[in-house]
DNA sequence: TAGATTGTTAATCGATTAACAATC
DNA sequence: TAGATTGTTAATCGATTAACAATC
């Protein structure tokens, strides 16, 4: 499917952007795209498009552009959004319980099996027809079930055992919400989305503090 | 207190990770670090956090490195985490009502002032201390309470209308949960923050089918 | 002073954009 | 065929890393 070549982060983490461009474009209708419209519409260039495109192959037709029924499918694929990973939820406090229901898994290749934690007031309680139970149970669980996906909504402190305990457990991919910077280097084979939200929201701070309002040279009359 | 060259992207989603980490070495009750000291722990280059710390001005001192407290004070200025930026919370379903409550606003720069949603089964509840309002409050609260920042957990379709209300109710700045991308261009004076969580969930499930299981050349003994 | 480590310049690397030949 | 647009190579740009003089 792929070239041989390493296929760069920059562009990994553009795929899923496109796919939701194009399954935009699927609902309005629209059969057959340029690299320059869809560039516009995206608010990129169409090189970049083609350049990222063409790490996977030759999904366009020269002289016409991209079927985008056939080239959200192929992204589809490479992202393997038709997986149904099994993943297993750590953690039901507020964020953990909004994961758990708000988001629909089976659309990025995943299927949410298990939901755990170790607050027996917690334990118990269905979310999103899922029993949480507790953490006591995850060894015997994941044995079963074979989990490939953790989700961590834990505490900092008690994320790098539980981590490693996932890890020894057969769990190949951390999507973590834990304060706690898991590394992404000396895991072989082991994919880390570290998803630290008040990072975002302090670049977000740092945003309206140094606002784009600075004049031009121009001194303006006065 | 920042030198007269606009600072890149890159650069500012970086600080926040040292303003942690700073935070972390102050409470193991380290004062002093220097920067291949930091950068061993935060798995990145000396000379990286050399460059960044220097597009704002000298933090360190040669021959000794950088005071820990101090130089963590520098960057929380720089982000502005005292800042108490009002911020309204846009849609009280599962996401919204988590991010509400699961979030130290405070630590982050930022005050929650307001929650607001259109379904009237969502309305009247509090959350973290915060009543949710309906929507058609949210203007004369705004010319009170002048939020600068508007965190989006709506449904895609509703964000375009809700954002263009927002920025003419004077919001500078969007945490947006929404399905909508929202476009940063165009918006002189407005940041935004697209927290895209499938997109994200996508670039997982990536790592694992394209597993980094890739054998080097050597072909083995066999 | 000698040793250490910064601040900063220069070199390298990678990613983006532009250009254009291939081809539908 | 002529026109359009891709796939791909080359040029540019920006970000990262290395090197080292400045200096504490």
């Amino acid at each position: 499917m792929s070239k041989n070549e390493k296929v760069s982060k920059s562009v990994i983490r553009r795929l899923p952007r496109y796919y939701r461009f194009l399954g935009e474009l699927l609902r309005e209708g629209i059969t057959k795209i340029s690299s320059r419209e869809l560039a516009e519409r995206m608010s990129v260039t169409a090189s970049q498009i083609r350049q990222d495109l063409n790490c996977f192959g030759g999904f366009g037709q020269q002289g016409y552009g991209y079927n985008v029924s056939e080239l959200r499918e192929e992204i589809g694929a490479i992202l393997g959004v038709n997986a149904k990973h099994a993943a297993v939820l750590i953690g039901a406090g507020n964020l953990g319980r909004a994961l758990a229901v708000h988001l629909d898994y089976a659309k990025y290749g995943c299927r949410l099996c298990g939901i755990f934690d170790s607050n027996e007031k917690l334990t118990g309680a269905s979310l999103g027809g899922i029993r949480v139970s507790p953490l006591s149970d995850l060894e015997s669980f994941c044995a079963k079930a074979k989990p490939v996906i953790a989700i961590l909504c834990i505490p900092k402190d008690s994320a790098p055992d539980i981590c490693e305990k996932l890890i020894s457990l057969g769990v190949k991919a951390f999507w973590n919400f834990s304060h706690y910077d898991m590394p992404q280097k000396n895991l072989p084979g082991v994919t880390v989305e570290n998803v630290h939200l008040g990072d975002s929201l302090m670049a977000l701070c740092y945003g309206i503090t140094n606002s784009e309002t600075e004049k031009t040279e121009s001194p303006d009359q006065m």
